[in-house]
DNA sequence: CGTGGCCTTGAATGTATTCAACGGGGGTGG
DNA sequence: CCACCCCCGTTGAATACATTCAAGGCCACG
């Protein structure tokens, strides 16, 4: 592992602060690999062999069951995924593959697990990744259950707009949002569509909000479900 | 606080393994407080300054957003809520009231947080706590996304079966019940009346499963979706 | 220059919600 | 103890919402 890519994760929030020598310790066993696109990374319900780290590229995490397949989450630089299963030592719920290129970093999950357990700031940074994981996800289900298909895309785009600016690109294939935003890719057409009433451009994958305040109107936005962390 | 209530929390996996001082030290600051059935313990967006935990009763966690409400979880003794805003110091993202009359411990934030910080047992037991939680709620997730209203009710009719066996009490309202599993009474209503082709018998709150392999032909239950903890 | 995949659009279908009405059970107060 | 009432659950009908199926255009890629 070339010691550039040791220094991109070391600021991680997860490695900030551990001790030099767990660090080094967790970063022996640890290899990156460079994956074309649409590699599939891990399958749901296979052991948890490695931890992951996303540092170039992007990474989507999805499901399936009985035939359908969804779209949980995308994962983009630099960020980790699957930690939840590392530490408990269970299968993947997600598999994950990528959606460009890709450079990750792979940890064997026990060298992790072993960390974890020794490492008081170790720990106690896995404690913040997760409790931040967990909230992620309890505000996606509050978005998929207290909103409709047009107030989820609505508030998407203005989570998009807060991070991007007015004029944005779309960072994913259509299908792939829509799936992402719990519809189909159908729903999705028709639900920009009305939105073109709220100022909403879309052109390609390019996206331009010119009447913020109406969308805003419309999407109702809270930080209890549209904000990264509070 | 009693003694008696200080050691019935003390088997919990979260404070099994951690050191008796940094327990009694926790449960310094500690009480307990009877609720009556249908009281508001904690408002969504409000700061966090109690750990909780339901010894007796039940609490039912939910989210509201422009004027909608939705069931989240429901918590039943032994455990314990929203251990992530108490980990981050930051707002609750769900509300908590009472189901029935219910006992509960409440720990002062900021003494969870300080303990964490020291108790290495402690603060790894946290670390499994928080990734079972994580699980579940993108267990959960899979579930809404996956599969329809009739579907998730059967895997859920399956769960309650497994853990209670062929003929048990649904342990809540069917309006909670309905929210919980992301639909309106109506709809749960003419859910359970499809499932009666499928030996599904529901008397009130009591449930009687006479056809198990047919319900499974329809539920295709997964233990990536429908198990505790894997 | 073909070809396959993605996006869009329309029409038909299916699923879920809303609105309204009714019956029954539990709790309250007379 | 009974009568009343409120809330819950159920049912039906109408509506709204979302998916499916089918077709066509466009772009990227070989």
């Amino acid at each position: 592992m070339r010691a550039n890519d040791q220094t991109e994760i070391r600021v991680l929030p997860l490695f900030r602060s551990m001790t030099e020598d767990a660090f080094d310790n967790l970063m022996r066993g640890a290899y990156v690999q460079t994956f074309p696109p649409h590699v599939d990374l891990i399958v749901e319900g296979d052991p948890c062999d490695f931890f992951h780290i996303v540092i170039e590229g992007s990474v989507e995490l999805f499901a399936a069951w009985n035939g359908r397949e969804t779209t949980m989450a995308t994962v983009s630089p630099i960020a980790s995924f699957i930690l939840a299963a590392t530490i408990k030592d269970a299968p993947y719920l997600m598999s994950a593959r990528t959606i460009e290129k890709s450079r990750i970093v792979l940890i064997p999950s026990s060298d992790v697990r072993a960390t974890f357990s020794t490492d008081l700031a170790f720990s106690q940074a896995i404690v913040d990744e997760l409790a931040s994981c967990y909230r992620t996800v309890v505000k996606n289900s509050k978005d998929l259950k207290l909103r409709s298909s047009v107030e989820r895309l609505a508030n998407y785009l203005l989570r998009q707009q807060r991070d991007q600016g007015n004029r944005f690109d779309l960072r994913m294939e259509k299908r792939r949002l829509a799936s992402y935003l719990g519809m189909t890719p159908e729903n999705l057409s028709r639900s920009i569509k009305v939105l073109r009433a709220y100022g909403v451009e879309v052109d390609g994958m390019s996206v331009t909000l010119t009447h913020i305040a109406d969308i805003e109107k419309l999407a109702k936005p809270t930080p209890l479900i549209d904000d990264k962390d509070s």
